[in-house]
DNA sequence: TAAGTGCGTCGTT
DNA sequence: AACGACGCACTTA
């Protein structure tokens, strides 16, 4: 069941600037409801980022973007915005909860998630809700490694996925 | 050991 | 009805 009574129909969208290249966060007015990787592909126009945000939305930015460039520099973020998750189903909403307690430079394996959410065998649909995860890095899908210690998936692409556990200090099975 | 196959399982499309 | 960011048993090389 999707409940997209919170999200905005136009959130505000503002670009991240790191190391890494420009992340584009967006807004609802209940906090941040997706975090976007660096893209190759160049901005169209008609997405032109909103002139002048509104203040809360201001703190909320200044707060995300200090957090991210911590966690690309291997720093635990001390604060962050608040997240707005009530765009995934029910049951992505759980996974997503779950892996918010998957604490710095710790991970957890699928079937772990599982087992944290209450339904110990929906390991790989637990997997589909990881893929789904609006905010990456915020959301530490990255933290979630498959039985055995490998790495399985990541729907940033497995690059982002080995760059973000290495700067945790995560090792996992070759 | 490493790599490949088959199947259970369950939320999503 | 088909498809996965899974996990496990089992087979082959």
């Amino acid at each position: 069941m999707i409940n997209r009574s919170n999200v905005a129909a136009a959130p505000h969208e503002l670009p991240i600037s790191t190391p890494e290249g420009q992340f584009i966060a967006r807004y609802s007015k209940l906090g941040l409801c997706s975090l976007a990787f660096p893209s190759r592909t160049k901005r169209r126009p008609s997405d032109a980022i909103s002139a002048r945000p509104p203040a809360q939305i201001r703190r909320w930015h200044a707060t995300a973007s200090k957090a991210l460039r911590l966690a690309l520099a291997g720093r635990p973020p001390k604060a962050l915005p608040p997240l707005d998750l009530s765009a995934g189903t029910d049951f992505q909403q759980r996974v997503w909860r779950a892996l918010r307690r998957i604490a710095w430079g710790r991970t957890w394996s699928y079937g772990e998630v599982a087992q944290a959410i209450g339904n110990p065998r929906a390991v790989r649909a637990v997997g589909g809700a990881c893929g789904a995860n609006p905010i990456p890095v915020f959301v530490p899908c990255h933290r979630v490694l498959a039985a055995g210690n490998t790495l399985g998936g990541y729907s940033g692409g497995l690059n982002w996925k080995r760059a973000l556990l290495q700067r945790e200090g995560i090792r996992y099975a070759a």
